[in-house]
RNA sequence: GGCCCCGUCGUCUAGUCGGGUCUAGGACACAGGAUUUUCAAUCCUGCAACACGGGUUCAAAUCCCGUCGGGGUCACCA
């Protein structure tokens, strides 16, 4: 039988990226061996703007080129895939486990619960619910005042339940330790664990891997599957992701978590997935860039650590620049678009002039280009009138003696270089700064500045032909005068 | 607090099951150097870890116990 597997978002709005990982695991899983990967939304518990947060993780998911067999959209054989549309199937489970007489009903309050549960604090002991006798005549009273109640799991006790979890081993718990948990509130609303486990059996899951914090809720789960009769999938229980340099789970405040961040600055899908399959698995403890097809081929659960791993973004930064590299110049020209659209330096439609210009800036930028919104801001001067000087590099390589008129000697002369390229261009201005006594240096990082603004920035002569003549001398008549008034002041 | 999971360089990890080949390997980051018009890239070098304490053994990162630390769960959340 083929390996199907699934992942379970509840529609928050947010796509951590410990979540994108997790998806990432079951999917390769499945395809890596020619079986489904399934979407599901676990919306029990919300309410509003669900469509909105949805879309957020369809478009998360077919950024990363992650495509699902089931789910939104695709729908399948066994669905709704919404959890919210699924009432009935969960309804018809409870009303198997009334019958097997496996399940009661609770009709305890809030208040006695609380209470019970403060006196658990009080003990330091663990809060669990039994299931309390009740005399026939309250109970004839109870429904016949249509007094609401939970539907209760009772948990038979005296067992050791086991998980045979893929990445932690064997994980035993008595089942004196759980206490009997409620499947469906008073309102008829199925609560995840019970729902969890229709919808997995239902919807054939022979795998389910999961963060690490459902580990605990498996054994309740285990009891569910053989209480309605199915055989329980094979679970993975997948570590928690820390906080770059820590052993602390990763939270929201810690910086970038959110896939749509790294989307938005520019990644690779494939440098994202990379570095996201690399964190918590591996393959020999040497390979590092894997392409999608080798990531298929490669991954196994029993090779993800049972510890956690800290999210680097550091590392996913490099194999980021590794991916970027191997990438067509085509391809980045057409990724690149968007960002520069975005950053306002360019307007759509791109007509092939400019095609080229981006063209030949990418070209120039090279392996400075790690991002794609690097190119707006690296190398933004090629597309705007004038410069926009840098305060610090203008400090450092114009307020020197003399550089105003190295600037002006040197306008002549590209005013005279022709052709206009970059081997002549160097050939003249490297007679021009031996001529002058003048070293590389000095003659090199001031023409920099004047006509790019920035300290840094792809080979000069890349720049000026990029810039062409006209915008050199323009720019470099602003950088004189700019010192001018400076020296002024 | 009970129960469960986890603990190798700052980070990702190899090695742990089946003790010796581990004076613990690779990668990212960092530091220094080479190259160089800046930055990036590249090459070289360096820094750096078996959480701690016992035990078993001729021999332990690897097996056992304890301690400490991190995480989860104990919801009419997922």
């Amino acid at each position: 039988m083929s390996i199907r597997t699934r992942f379970a978002p509840s529609p928050t709005g947010f796509l951590h990226i410990g979540g994108v990982r997790t998806a990432l695991f079951n999917w390769l899983l499945a395809r890596g061996s020619g079986g489904q990967f399934i979407l599901r939304i676990d919306d029990t518990d919300q309410g509003r703007h669900v469509e909105d947060a949805v879309a957020l993780i369809l478009e998360g998911f077919r950024w990363m080129g992650m495509d699902w067999d089931e789910g939104p959209e695709v729908e399948g054989p066994y669905g709704p895939y919404f959890q919210s549309k699924r009432g009935e199937h969960y309804r018809r489970a409870a009303e198997r486990l009334i019958a097997s007489n496996l399940v009661y009903r609770d009709y305890s309050t809030e208040a006695e619960r609380a209470a019970e549960k403060a006196i658990a604090e009080r003990n330091k002991t663990a809060y669990r619910f039994r299931r309390k006798p009740i005399s026939e005549e309250e109970r004839a009273r109870f429904e016949a005042e249509n007094r609401p109640y939970a539907l209760r799991f009772e948990v038979p006790p005296g067992r050791t339940l086991v998980v045979p979890d893929l990445i932690k081993g064997n994980v035993e718990q008595k089942s004196d330790e759980i206490g009997d948990f409620v499947i469906v509130r008073p309102d008829g609303m199925p609560l995840y664990n019970f729902a969890s486990v229709v919808d997995d059996a239902e919807m054939k899951i022979t795998h389910v891997v999961r963060a690490e914090e459902h580990l605990s809720n498996t054994f309740s789960q285990l009891l569910l599957f053989e209480a309605l009769g199915y055989e329980p999938p094979k679970f993975a229980h997948v570590p928690y992701v820390a906080a770059p340099g820590s052993k602390k789970k990763l939270s929201k405040r810690d910086g970038a978590v959110g896939l749509d961040e790294y989307i938005n600055q520019g990644y690779l899908p494939d440098a994202m997935m990379n570095y996201l399959a690399r964190l918590g698995w591996s393959f020999d403890g040497a390979q590092e860039i894997f392409t999608r097809d080798e990531l298929l081929a490669k991954f196994s659960l029993d090779r993800v650590n049972s510890s956690p791993a800290s999210h680097d973004p550091d590392k996913l930064f490099w194999i980021e620049g590794e991916w970027m590299k191997a990438l067509p110049l085509a391809e980045k020209v057409e990724r690149t678009i968007p960002f520069l659209v975005k950053a306002g330096l360019v307007t759509e439609p791109v007509g092939e002039a400019l095609r080229k210009r981006i063209e030949a800036v990418i070209v120039a930028l090279g392996d400075r280009l790690k991002v794609f919104q690097d190119v707006a801001r690296l190398g933004g001067y090629f597309f705007t009138a004038k410069a926009t000087y840098d305060p610090d590099s203008v400090k450092k390589r114009l307020r020197k003696e003399g550089v105003a008129e190295t600037l002006a000697e040197l306008s002549e002369l590209l005013d005279r270089v022709d052709p206009f390229e970059v081997s002549t261009l160097e050939r003249e201005v490297h007679r021009f700064a031996e001529a002058k006594g003048i070293s590389m240096g000095n003659v090199v990082n001031p023409l920099r500045v004047a006509v790019t603004g920035q300290g840094v920035g792809p080979g000069l002569y890349d720049c000026l032909v990029i810039l062409g003549r006209d915008a050199c001398r323009e720019r470099i008549a602003a950088a004189i005068e700019l010192i001018r008034r400076g020296a002024q002041t």
